[in-house]
DNA sequence: GGGTGCAAAAAAATCGCTTTAGTTAAATTG
DNA sequence: CAATTTAACTAAAGCGATTTTTTTGCACCC
């Protein structure tokens, strides 16, 4: 007599802190404090967050997450924004990224705004209603006029509180050309990547003044300018194509990136010239295909995956920490990775 | 004398629903109605509903997000499960699921499992603890228990309810092995996938049943089987390799992918024979790089964007309409695309 | 003039949790 | 032994919406 009959709860509608308090025979605060593990727990006894404990188990009790979040106003989510779902760039930094989050139980919301105006402007809105609990920004400049705390990879954002991390473009340039001026290159044509990508202009000082200490001409009419924003080799074979059929009075090019470098190869074939033998390729990024490149692709590789969860490290930590001071800067290393697409520099013989 | 001050209001913490009844002297439930439109506002005189929507304006009003989904227990995210982050995969497949869930005010979480079983078992039920209102599965066979609506890309998931979006294997096959029939090919070599990706199965059936009615022999000993699941071409390489050492009796090759094809190309070249001149070779998926890559690839390509944006409105009408009966199966169409890396068989002279 | 119906709005319940402020009984202290 | 502490809990407020139920006038109708 009197034979309780526990399970049965479980069958009307899901567990929660009512039914298990209910169940227990205990206040929803004690249940709340035992498995939060909270401070002010500590006079409860071992024996009564036993059964707390096994209950919880029991019926498989999770707290739900928006009444969760209602109180204590944290999503344990972030907002990603980012140009697209590029290969080659996306891909790599959210390796590190999500590597990161998990651990910390963090999840995250991805946005691609595809430079669209009126999408950079309305996601953060958007990721804010959504209460996430900070920005990662890749590539991207936006103004997200934002309290909380914002982490920007490779935007050279300088809105004041936001964290940039950034490539050492100067140090990029050195190796890149260095390597090219070690094996005879003096005719070097350069490619500057498209305006609205934040790294751009960076990275072109970089080689300006790498150039110019190592006394290699940056001519203009060697100079490609990448006009759009694409994960397409075209964007590298066009203008290739275009300066190829203007001068070959070259015997070396340094691209903006991987992929530009893939369509730069494939022009250079059509053209009926080899690679490296009539004329040297160096990309950038070090991409996972770069290395099955024919010719493999001589490259500065960005450690994008070390960006990614350095990126969400800073992060989380200024989420932990609310009172303090974000880093300004964070800057990574490049490293050089010779591979077939670069060789010694084609004896000049004035093929212009 | 009597002034009102309703700016002020806007400096103490952040607005919200009783601020702004306060403000307005109307209640919560008035606001709630007008903003929401709901049915029961139609006794609701016009001149109120501007004074409403004009005050939320005002004061850029958003309704908590966290209180919003308690009470509607709808949290408007969906959980995106994948192997990982894959270029040439995932980017292409969440490009179509991104375009159409940011109209229906969605957004989503992804989570790689990597194939870790723990991972496997563990974030379907994180992502149900965040309340995602339903799952979409890419290549993921993952048994995820959940009365949620499932919506599962390329993974052939055979739990009741699961609705699942595949490609037409049989005729990706029929189309692939025509075309190299017809160019002459008899004796061809085949790659089959690896065990863990769900379309390997099916798309090796649709082989051997394609090959069986074109007489084409499927010789063991011509077979590739791809061990890991992995993004590099590495994986076509490195057994290309070994194949080319055993025997090159064989005019063609059929890959399970355009990575590996790229990486066998590359085996190909290294073994001093050429593409296609001495072996065709036929990708799968078209990934962006296929066209650009020496030769350009000849490949099976399959709609991802489509299966992606096709997968996101199913699942979103499920969610929205609880009761309907989910599609069983949406079989979506390949494409043959013909470029360089294929051409008409080499004479048999008996390479091995 | 008392009931009926409707427009316009408000009160109050509810979602499920966290957390502050107590309560009660037993143990300890001066 | 009265006063204070402590152990072991609990009641209730509050997070910020949505939604059901009520209320309040006012017009209308025999």
């Amino acid at each position: 007599m009197g034979k309780e009959r526990p399970e049965q709860v479980s069958e009307n509608g899901p567990i929660n802190l009512r039914k298990l308090s209910e169940l227990l025979r205990l206040s929803q605060t004690t249940i709340s404090l035992v498995l939060n593990d909270s401070p002010a727990a500590k006079s409860i006894p071992g024996h009564t967050r036993e059964r707390v404990f096994e209950a919880a188990r029991k019926f498989q009790y999770r707290p739900n997450y928006f009444a969760r979040s209602l109180r204590r106003s944290r999503s344990m989510s972030i907002g990603v924004m980012a140009p697209d779902l590029s290969e080659g760039y996306f891909t790599l930094v959210m390796q590190g990224v999500e590597e990161y989050l998990l651990r910390a139980h963090y999840f995250y919301f991805a946005a691609s705004h595809y430079w669209k105006p009126e999408l950079m402007e309305q996601y953060p809105r958007m990721l804010m209603e959504r209460a996430v609990d900070g920005f990662l920004l890749l590539n991207t400049p936006a103004e997200v006029l934002s309290p909380l705390p914002i982490v920007a990879i490779s935007a050279h954002n300088n809105a004041p509180g936001v964290t940039n991390i950034v490539l050492d473009h100067k140090k990029a340039a050195e190796i890149a050309l260095a390597h090219l001026h070690q094996l005879g290159h003096r005719r070097i044509a350069f490619m500057k990547g498209p305006e609205i990508i934040p790294d751009t202009e960076y990275r072109w000082r970089g080689i300006l003044q790498m150039a110019r200490r190592l006394q290699i001409e940056v001519r203009p009419g060697l100079c490609i300018q990448l006009e759009a924003d694409s994960w397409s080799p075209q964007v590298g074979y066009e203008p290739m194509k275009a300066l190829l059929d203007r001068t070959r009075d070259f015997t070396a090019i340094f691209c903006f990136n991987d992929i530009s470098a893939i369509g730069v190869v494939r022009a250079i074939h059509d053209a009926g010239l080899r690679v490296p033998e009539d004329i040297s390729v160096v990309g950038f990024d070090d991409i996972i295909s770069a290395a099955y490149q024919k010719p493999s692709l001589t490259t500065v590789r960005q450690p994008l995956r070390e960006m990614g969860s350095e990126g969400a490290q800073v992060l989380l930590d200024l989420i932990e920490n609310p009172q303090k001071e974000s880093p300004e800067e964070i800057v990574m290393q490049p490293e050089l990775i010779v591979r077939e697409s670069t060789g010694a520099a084609a004896k000049m013989r004035r093929r212009a």
